[in-house]
DNA sequence: CAGGTTTTTGCGTTTTTGTGCAGGAAAATA
DNA sequence: TATTTTCCTGCACAAAAACGCAAAAACCTG
């Protein structure tokens, strides 16, 4: 990995999370604490960054500290991201849904994966694009304005075309007895065509989420094999998906 | 291998991944490590490419990471892009490359306008998408990070199924004796193809980019149905293209 | 086409750059 | 205050770049 492009994922991060970790940069990238340390000195001289003891800051830091927003339940979603990136192997080909969770997953991605990530989700392709070394093949057809996906026959066309290993999908709304469920109707074509096109089907879902329903059915749980929250496993809110065969952490 | 092949094909391995390790290229073309050096050297003089220790970068490499702040000869290109938009009429299908002059063209669409965009522009998709009428067709395949845009066959076949009324080309390089040229390979597959696709060629190109030219050839004066650029229609600079039979605007 | 010039390329040698490591100083934390 | 974490300095080592040089190829040119 070249220097520039070293500086340039660490910038990126500050930008995305407003802060860095000396400490988890020199893991995330495999080089020395004092090699991280000396970039975030010359990204500070250059005014990218402002340095701190133990890493660095963004300079609008100041502005979106006081105010906690940002994305809503941005920390279970970081909890989230974290185990579904476990499951993430190089060489892998990936299909994800869009949604904040997602776009939290694909910020979260290590920049050493090597794999292929595949999706329709605007916000989506922008984060994997900024991944140094994953490839990105997007899903085209009609752009659904509100959802910020591509829905459409073509797409659907595309999704089938694909053999994934695995799939992401943001959730709206889980229940123990209607599975997934959710609102537009096609978002959820898409979401039926990425699960029957992937060999493996994860589902990323805040507890908040659990035990709801919207209108149109996605999938049963049993297509579901493995569902994934901020919980720990043995949580009881989990217990009607562990009693229903579904896998979780 | 003739050195101005290797340059060539030097830019198009930056282009396409971003970045180039001497050390790899000179194992790939079979040239001493040297050669590689003097070639790097020369294409950044020529502004081509940055060379940074160990190998060059994309200059597009920036931009995949800090946005985009002020955007070169911004003046020039929102002249440009009124004139472009005085062609487009409600109804229409437009079919439009990538750019930052089809960028501008984007953000000054009239928001009454109810058009169809077809691009597979990333950063052009974006801005369509912000617009409250018009319908945004996204062209799907894999990812080109430095040039943020879809390429490869299956680009190329969607982009053949449509049949725009307009088509508009973010121009690298043209000249009056080679016509349009560019210099990434899979994206001028990409032009070709929009080419073909549509009724009307319109090439939007600011003056500074007149009479250069780039290793690849996209098409013929011939092909082009009207020449957009910020001078006046009686300008010297365009007679060569008048001449040829292009109308100018 | 002979002879000279320029361009291009490869090979040592030297210099610079990037990186990691060790030890002590400084800062945060308890 | 004690202890851990982070930071800084100097140093060593390896990789890459710069430099000078020479051989070879290409190219003029009368």
């Amino acid at each position: 990995m070249l220097k520039k492009e070293r500086q340039a994922y660490i910038l990126h991060q500050v930008n995305l999370h407003n802060k860095v970790l000396s400490s988890s940069l020199c893991t995330e990238i495999n080089v020395s604490e004092d090699t991280i340390r000396r970039d975030l000195q010359e990204l500070a001289v250059e005014g990218k960054v402002i340095k701190v003891h133990g890493g660095a800051l963004s300079h609008s830091f100041n502005d979106v500290y006081y105010p906690t927003n940002g994305v809503y339940s941005l920390n279970e979603k970081k909890v989230i991201a974290q185990k579904a990136i476990a499951l993430i192997h190089n060489g892998m080909f990936v299909l994800t849904s869009g949604g904040t969770t997602i776009l939290e997953l694909a910020r979260c991605l290590p920049p050493q994966l090597k794999a292929t990530f595949i999706s329709g989700s605007i916000p989506a392709i922008l984060e994997y694009m900024h991944h140094p070394n994953i490839e990105v093949i997007l899903i085209g057809d009609k752009i659904s304005k509100n959802s910020k996906i591509t829905v459409g026959s073509e797409a659907i066309a595309k999704i089938r075309q694909v053999k994934a290993d695995i799939c992401f999908l943001g959730t709206n709304a889980i229940d123990a007895v209607h599975g997934i469920t959710d609102n537009d109707w096609e978002v959820v074509q898409l979401k039926k065509a990425m699960i029957e096109s992937s060999k493996k089907v994860v589902c990323l879902a805040i507890a908040e989420k659990m035990n709801t329903t919207q209108p149109i059915h996605v999938c049963g749980l049993d297509k579901i094999d493995l569902l994934i929250t901020e919980l720990q496993p043995d949580d009881a809110l989990l217990k009607p998906y562990t009693d229903a065969g579904v896998r979780v952490a």
